[in-house]
DNA sequence: ATAATAAGTCAATATGACTGACATATATGG
DNA sequence: CCATATATGTCAGTCATATTGACTTATTAT
């Protein structure tokens, strides 16, 4: 109950005392006073928002959501990935997968493959459509970030990277390096390595 | 229709042409290709799904949403902002609102006031509780932007900043920049300033 | 054979969002 | 004073995404 507000009280307050494992925070210059760390906040939201803005309304046109975009976004950049890789890095249920899984699958957009060394998995491939889907989708978003990082200015590339790094869960980090480190080589339905 | 496609299309193409204002993106060293650009996406993603997870839990107990917490530290942060305010910034519609809203409005953490102005505008400010729940929310989030800050490194605070401001729709950055000037001087409930 | 695992599926439920219509209070302009 | 515009509140119906829990099927492993 209080330890959170403990940890970070309202009024007057240690701004952020470090706790999880980067303990390295405390080195810093300037402590970081809560507003300015509100402040951070917020823009997070409103980057999000706007991040997810584009290609919502093109899912629309097709009928789907966002749920969607997530699955087929992983099944085509790390395409040979198993039901499971997928319910681990959504941090959704079997159902709430199954659902969108299956419209895409129906819709032709994403295609199951029985494993080949073990033959209850479903590998998720996307058809040349959902790849194209896929492309689409992504489209803005990439160029949002693109500006985004030049924007920020030289050398922002390897600090944003850090900087999102780390506001990842320090267990969650793992599974997304092996994630990331699967994704295809630049073309092609190659890449296939299912995340182990 | 196929314009985002011609834009970014698929196979092999320009890593992401600016095209929208800060096209100062071109005077950039290396081009960025798009399998970067997609880790940024990728890592946007885990870093924004963690970024909510503590609160939603802190919610859960409370019987409360993420659009719950969204409402609360508009209104903890900008105190005094009118409904139109907060529609506006949430992208939300007044049904949408009205429900959370009524919410925490009869549970004792919002309150509303006619304006003095105009009686028809009903302001909001949070109640003591409502304070102490915002607080107790962002802590977390507080503590994971100080930290992922700290591991970006001497700087980064800028240039994430940057990029983030730049995340956002060029439309949206002027309502943005307004709410947040209008944030309150680091203590209390004075910061009235309804965002304009 | 039996147990464990991967996946698919069913039923029931909750939240957050939407559209569209309409009501009320207040303000503003003639 | 009256008409209209504005800010808010509310109703009804719908949809998308997510949940929990239980159960089935296919396949693998002991």
């Amino acid at each position: 109950m209080a330890d959170l507000i403990d940890t970070l009280p309202s009024g007057a307050k240690a701004p952020a005392a470090p706790q999880r494992d980067e303990v390295s925070a405390s080195r810093q210059g300037s402590p970081l006073p809560e507003a300015k760390l509100l402040e951070f906040a917020e823009l997070l939201f409103f980057a999000y928002r706007d991040f997810t803005r584009d290609p919502d309304a093109i899912l629309k046109d097709f009928g789907f959501g966002r749920a969607h975009h997530r699955v087929l976004h992983f099944v085509n950049r790390h395409s040979g990935l198993r039901i499971a890789d997928l319910l681990d890095l959504l941090n959704i249920t079997k159902q709430s997968l199954g659902r969108v899984l299956k419209q895409l699958i129906d819709q032709g957009y994403v295609e199951q493959q029985a494993g080949s060394v073990d033959r209850r998995e479903r590998l998720l491939f996307p058809t040349e459509t959902g790849r194209a889907l896929a492309d689409r989708l992504a489209a803005p978003q990439l160029i949002r970030l693109a500006e985004a990082l030049a924007a920020a200015g030289p050398g922002s590339e390897a600090m944003v990277r850090r900087f999102l790094q780390a506001m990842i869960n320090v267990e969650e980090r793992p599974k997304v390096s092996s994630i990331m480190a699967s994704a295809p080589a630049p073309l092609g339905k190659d890449g296939k390595g299912k995340p182990t």
